[in-house]
DNA sequence: ATGAAAGCGCTAACAA
DNA sequence: TTGTTAGCGCTTTCAT
């Protein structure tokens, strides 16, 4: 491999000559400026990324974290985060913190080792109070997830409200025992979710049994099991809220193995609106995120971060969500 | 932010030996040992691995190429490879070419200019001599896709194979007018798929028109279109073969919309066995590919060769599919 | 068992 | 407009 100074050689200038080539600075002569380019043409000159990170104390590298890609959620959110930092000259390196929470701070201890320049946070599992020292080494913000502790920008949706006007609806639709799930951490998110499903019930003065509550619940798997622990149920619910469309499939799928009549007998909400809601059968009836504008405007954010634009201190996007009518209620 | 030096001071002692301590050398005294640990609790120092990688002239980073993530099929091979990759201190990069040759280019790039150890390529849009001189810069592994020009390691499947059992098994259910779909590129997987599916059909003596032939289709959304097509034809298949779960969910679910009887007037089969395969009705009878068995390998395969271990060129991982019936044929 | 010094490849003051 | 020089933070000979 041929460095700077070969090139300063052959072309019979300094190295900071070529350097200035390299970055485009102006004051380099046109006539320099051509020996440098055919010199590194003829060295098949190539810089060395590494040593240019180790001066500009910089990496062009942002990490991701999410629970699982396979999640068609994350998947989405990452296509479109990737695509926008691609645009920018960044790398995005995925971070799986598989639910652990060891894992993710061994995520985490790639920006004290300055190996990324900033971490998008759109899963959380420790605590809040685990993850805050780390906001002094890089810009770290939340994408989707959240905590209100967090004074770092923050993109994302009106959770209570996707979780209220989703129950509401099953509750206007006349079910009245309604299940949820959850998965099994209890973040910003999962908490204002509860709160919005609680607030629908009292509104309409339903109760609520402890019974329906499904933990742990956050795979199509996980959806068949709920299924088939609902229908062996002494109280059994009419309809189930759950969180999830991978799961909300699940159940459906499941129904249809062991015929029970959806929404009839069940009625399904999901939360998402991935694409295997609208191909499932019936339609999965679910609160649509805006996947594509939370990974966009996140990365833009992030961006800006590294750019010196916007302030590390709280900022927040709050985006839209609106329920999709399918079937499954 | 600390440094070694500052270290060195505060303990009393050389850079080199908090050098030797941080890469646990043998012949550092117990005592000065303990000295520099102090130290760096101290001062909270961490490595600085941009300078680590400058010395060593390494990355611990891998890129993967694929068409974009959020294809499921492609997702769950990430979760794999990251998986494996984090076990192995290693950082993976996403790249999505988005089907785009250019994209493809800008990302081997990354290669030349130090920036990543290693390029798994699962995907191809160049020609293959067109990629063939990156191999000088950094390993390259194919991993699913393939090409017969290319002196790599490759882990994949008999995609000839797989298009030929598909084949077979519509033709002996007695369905004799068999579509067939595909997306743009004509790659070495591509072919060698067209060439089992004619095998089948040449063997069976069946005739194929080429009205029956799709491209540019990879998508949900051009499934249906497909499914849209084909009741409009004249010369009407009974039949198709998708060489996707994704086209061929979105065939089933339009087939649903449309009140078209599946698999009675039409023959659905897959290619993958996706998720959605067992949650679309009826469930999508499918070629199994061992996705997490292709992501773990040829991940496996790649850190052997960052270890020196395992040689370069030709060497062929062939992993085992499987039909999967479930109903749409 | 320990340290001095060279240098990985590049950029940016500063000087000219 | 160009070059000299001093590092970025670390590892690794080579002495001792």
């Amino acid at each position: 491999m041929s460095t700077i100074e070969d090139v300063a050689k052959l072309a019979g200038v300094s190295k900071t000559t070529v350097s200035r080539v390299l970055n485009n600075h102006p004051y380099v002569a046109e006539n320099k400026k051509a020996l440098v380019h055919k010199a590194m043409e003829e060295l098949l000159y190539v810089p060395n990324s590494t040593a240019q990170r180790l001066r500009k104390q910089t990496t062009q590298t942002i990490a991701v974290l999410i629970p699982r890609i396979s999640n068609p959620f994350f998947s989405k959110m990452v296509e479109v985060m990737e695509n926008i930092a691609a645009d920018n000259g960044l790398q995005l390196v995925v971070c799986q913190t598989m639910y652990d929470k060891k894992r993710e701070l061994v995520y985490l201890d790639l920006v004290k080792t300055k190996q990324i320049d900033g971490v998008i946070l759109a899963s959380l599992e420790n605590d809040w109070n685990e993850v805050n020292d780390y906001t002094n080494f890089a810009p770290i913000i939340f994408c989707n997830e959240y905590d209100d502790r967090a004074q770092v920008p923050t993109v994302r949706l009106n959770q209570f409200e996707g979780a209220y006007i989703g129950t509401k609806y099953l509750i206007d639709k006349g079910y009245n025992k309604i299940a949820k799930c959850r998965g099994n951490n209890l973040s910003g998110l999962v908490t204002d979710r509860q709160r919005g499903f609680y607030h629908a019930l009292d509104e309409a003065g339903l109760p609520f049994s402890e019974e329906w509550t499904f933990t742990g619940v956050s795979l199509v798997e996980d959806g068949r099991r709920v299924l088939r622990e609902i229908i062996e149920m002494e109280n059994r619910p009419n309809a189930v809220f759950t969180g999830s469309d991978e799961v909300a499939a699940g159940i459906i799928s499941e129904a249809g193995r062991l015929d029970v009549k959806i929404p009839d007998e069940l009625a399904v909400m999901g939360f998402d609106d991935q694409q295997i809601a609208g191909l499932v059968t019936p339609g999965l009836t679910t609160i649509h995120q805006p996947v594509d504008q939370i990974g966009k405007r996140s990365m833009e954010v992030m961006i800006d971060l590294l750019h010196g634009k916007g302030r590390m201190d709280e900022q927040l996007t709050l985006l839209p969500l609106h329920l999709v009518e399918r079937g499954s209620v």
